[in-house]
DNA sequence: TCAAAAGTGTTTCCGTTACACCCATGG
DNA sequence: CCATGGGTGTAACGGAAACACTTTTGA
């Protein structure tokens, strides 16, 4: 059967060019229609939904190897990313029925020990532009699509928490650290980022304190005004300053009380 | 020669029962006369100092192990202990002259390239009653002590990057949850409290306002008068309040603003 | 001309910081 | 009896939250 067949020279591959008993696993986040969105990747044959992936190479950086599989999977780099958590609980197997998920993938009983047996697994966290991203199935799996935040079925092994604890750590995040520049288009309105913000945080904030604050951080320029299709006063259209950003980002203190 | 022996006895040990690539690290802070110190340890035959660490066997937990990794080098049980960070850089290993230090401890070749290959290790700090620990070196090590803080010298691998990062982390950590259960006496004064507070922070803090923060916690509980040796004024003895203060370190919001 | 959205500034509030006085104890 | 440290309360400050009016625009 061809399908065995690249599946086991894939597993030789993964034993001689990666690293075992860790792997990482990436929280994707999009931004749509006032919707926060988590990628998720389907399994081939079943209806099993998972955070997507990856490994490390012998001679890479954690790091490099979580933005070469963020960029896999969706084709960005330079992204914004975030290492939230290590999980090595052995029990986060327990949720996932090996068997049975695996015997839908039809893989033999050997590799299915070869491959899912224990991983110590670093949890990433990524913020995209909805639209810039080209999400993209791996080797085992066949549909990899945006999942409304609220909406987000049982998932196998222990992604449900992890995407909860990265939730959890991105809200943080958002009241010390800059946020927005991968989110958003290159220019954008203050109601855009302030339903950002609302759509992260999951509540809505008062417009005028919202403005005074975000100007406040001194990251931004204002270009002139915008009319496009949109009724109503046109409001202006603002650049993040990527230099004060970066700046922003580095020192990590700026939004600290 | 005997050591060798042991050395590939325990090797073998190690390939068997514990997860390759995937390694802990600890920095251990304890806290006495004012101090803030590290548990570091001494590799035999040589000057070079580092955090001890630790692995994890194939149906372990990771934070267990941890645990056990702490109990291991303080015979301590139920501590705080925290993971802060997870380092996977290549590079972490080039502060570090393999060759030199595998040769002073009479290691071949063969067994220092297993012994010191390229793993991920998972950080975490822990608070520890610097009295109740007894600092106990493992067999790669012959001393095992504490260090001040601010005395530290040049360590082995990424070592003191990751003490860095660990103080960073427990002073932040510091602002939004109650610290002091593991370092602190069962009893104590409101100044050796604060006290180990400035120590952690590097800075003094007003009293009055102090006392006042801490009370508002609601995790402490006044007991009686003290005299004992102390001239001047007998301060008050507190207790922390377990049960209050666990849901604190469970709700871990308490503190935020 | 009206409804809906955007631009802007002021007041209020609350938590943090700064600060002072009295009390107890051992030398 | 006094120097040192501990107990306690209040005033001042500043940042965040609450809040209102004017302007623009398409329908």
């Amino acid at each position: 059967m061809e399908y065995q067949k690249a599946l086991r020279q894939l597993i030789e591959e993964f034993k001689t060019n990666f690293m075992p008993s860790v792997s990482l696993d990436l929280a994707i986040f999009g931004f749509h229609d006032g919707q926060l969105k988590v990628l998720l990747l389907r399994w081939k044959g079943t209806d099993d939904w998972c955070l997507p992936g990856g490994r490390i190479r012998h001679e890479e950086n954690l790091e490099v190897a979580a933005y070469r599989s963020l960029q896999q999977r969706t084709g960005l780099r330079e992204i914004f990313l975030q290492q939230f958590h290590t999980f090595g609980d052995v029990m986060r197997y327990t949720n996932f029925s090996k068997q049975e998920t695996m015997a839908k993938l039809g893989l033999p009983e050997d590799i299915t020990e070869e491959l899912v047996s224990r991983d110590v697994s670093v949890g990433y966290y990524a913020l995209v532009e909805f639209a810039n991203a080209v999400p993209t199935p791996d080797f085992f799996t066949e549909e990899c699509r945006w999942w409304d935040i609220d909406q987000i079925p049982p998932l196998l092994f222990d992604h449900n928490d992890m995407i909860k604890l990265a939730l959890k750590t991105l809200r943080r995040q958002l009241s010390y650290q800059p946020i927005g520049y991968n989110l958003l288009p290159d220019k954008f309105t203050m109601p855009d980022i302030q339903q950002l913000y609302e759509t992260i945080l999951g509540q809505t904030l008062d417009r005028r304190n919202f403005q005074k604050r975000m100007l406040g951080y001194n990251i931004l320029e204002r270009l002139e005004e915008r009319k496009t299709g949109g009724a109503h006063k046109a409001p202006y259209l603002y650049r993040f300053d990527k230099e004060k950003y970066e700046k922003a980002l580095a020192e990590e203190i700026l939004f600290v009380g």
